[in-house]
DNA sequence: CGAGTGACCGCAA
DNA sequence: ATTGCGGCCACTC
């Protein structure tokens, strides 16, 4: 953990951290980072933050993909499939399964 | 520099 | 059961 470092570097140490396979909630990596009450703050820096991020690996609580954007919802969709993930209806299938937890290497 | 927006979540009425 | 509102931080214009 970081914690001088500001809410940003703590989520996308936290996003980079996510293993292959695997995604996580916008509301699950906002409380990792400290502010449960801060998931919009983790879309608005995945989004503009660092591209480099893993931002596909970023779900809703329904385990959906992103609210439809910028045209990468599908594009988040073909992102998964390449990690192994598949989609249905843009929702994530297994997703409780698929929920990355720290500590869960 | 100042103000507004954002890919969300949780609770209340 | 459904709908509406508030709230935090960072980034952009």
């Amino acid at each position: 953990m970081k914690p001088d470092a500001n809410f940003r570097e703590r989520v996308e140490t936290l996003m980079t951290e996510v293993p292959y396979g695997r995604v996580i909630t916008y509301g699950d990596l906002a409380g990792l980072a400290g502010q449960a009450n801060a998931s919009r703050v983790v879309g608005g820096i995945a989004h503009f933050g660092n591209p480099d991020l893993p931002w596909h690996r970023l779900v809703n609580r329904f385990g959906g993909l992103a609210a439809g954007f910028h045209g990468g919802r599908e594009a988040q969709a073909q992102l998964l499939e390449q990690e192994g993930i598949t989609c249905t209806n843009h929702i994530v299938d297994n997703f409780e399964e698929r929920r990355w937890r720290p500590g869960q290497n």
